[in-house]
DNA sequence: CCGTGTGAAGCTGTTCACAGCT
DNA sequence: AGCTGTGAACAGCTTCACACGG
């Protein structure tokens, strides 16, 4: 892989790591509407990006241009989908099978591109052996370290209440997973080895809140 | 309600807004664990945040704060609901029937703290009228533009799959929503009086993916 | 004396503008 | 001639550090 290794990996932001994804979708598209080549202009001017950014996003991991042409769609989609470790299989569990856990099991997001979905866990003995339609079978939380390990699991999704989130996290780091992506509504802390992403679907809807509240002064002006 | 009115509410970052959801889901738990009084250092310590940050987000709102003390958790709770604006009453539709859809409309997250969801839609024929356990039936997509008026809708949740996306917002808008929570993973344009947020939960696996694939160079140097 | 509220400093991220390659 | 790749300027966000009020 031609990734240019004299800027260390730590440096660059999660905001260009995001954007690479986002790039990504536009490309997909582009593929299929069989466009071959396309200029950061195009690309910005198409899908609301930068042009500026990104060229400066990508050049971070190499020249993938053509000085007076622009990029080859279909290498530059190749390029991302290495650079972002999709070309690898990348084997995810999800802790927690209420709603949300049960939707993105489900979820094709989160059983395509290199992501494969390979168990379901939760606590409550109500729920394991449940199959959920389309997807896997419930299995008890307490055999979480030894599928982690016998499933080699990546990635651990945490989706169960707030209050059983750290206890969720810290199990699925001592179990050895290298990632966690955590939807309770909870400051997680204790083990910077192991990268941690929290999501918090409400914290969304409040903000449109405080704009709701705070438009209608606006209006009331003009 | 006491905000300082001389700097306008435009110019106060996301970023900002995101962080007094956090903070108020800070100060709710320490009110159930009975604590009255806190300090922006006590509060950073314990959430792992940072205490000047939290002083001057507080300080684009007024000043809530006691010099000396600290803040008074029950009243800071209050003000972080009145200045989020989750003091009212917020009606969510949701649009796409699907596996995500169900979800939210079944999560609580997005039926407490001021969020009612009123209507879930979807254009498939053959989920229109299913009941949705511990929600509401669907209804058809065809109506959505009567449902958005006759229940005053204030915020509408796309939830359908990335091609209808654009469609689902432009007609969310025409019926005259006052913002939007974008799920589907495209890029969507066209209503710039109408507050737009969009959250790709693929994205963040993309970024875990990315680490993971850089985490093991790091970890073979050192 | 202690902690807030806040200018100022420092840092990070974005955009500009152009040299250089094709 | 046109577009990439990139230093430099700019803008925005975070952290520092201290004057001020309780």
């Amino acid at each position: 892989m031609a990734f240019k290794r004299y800027i260390p990996v730590e440096s660059i932001s999660e905001l260009t790591i995001n954007r690479l994804s986002v790039y990504l979708r536009c490309l997909q598209q582009l593929e299929l509407e069989g466009v071959m080549t396309v200029s950061s202009q195009e690309l910005a001017d198409r899908f609301h990006l930068n042009s500026a950014q990104i060229r400066k996003d990508l050049a971070y991991f190499g020249e993938f241009g053509i000085r007076g042409v622009g990029y080859n769609v279909a290498q530059l989609r190749e390029h991302l989908i290495n650079i972002l470790g999709l070309d690898e299989e990348r084997r995810v569990l999800v802790v927690g099978a209420g709603n949300l856990g049960i939707a993105l099991s489900r979820y094709s997001g989160f059983n395509t591109g290199g992501f494969r979905i390979v168990a379901v866990l939760d606590a409550d003995p109500h729920k394991v052996g449940k199959r959920i339609p389309g997807s896997l079978a419930v299995e008890p939380a307490g055999d979480l370290a030894r599928i982690v390990k016998e499933r080699r699991v990546h990635i651990g999704v945490i989706t169960v209440p707030a209050a059983s989130a750290q206890r969720a996290y810290d199990e699925l780091v001592d179990a050895g997973v290298q990632a966690v992506l955590n939807f309770a509504p909870t400051q997680l802390k204790g083990h910077p080895e192991v990268k941690l992403k929290s999501v918090d679907l409400k914290i969304n809807l409040e903000l449109l809140s405080f704009f709701l509240s705070h438009a209608s002064r606006l209006a009331s002006v003009g």
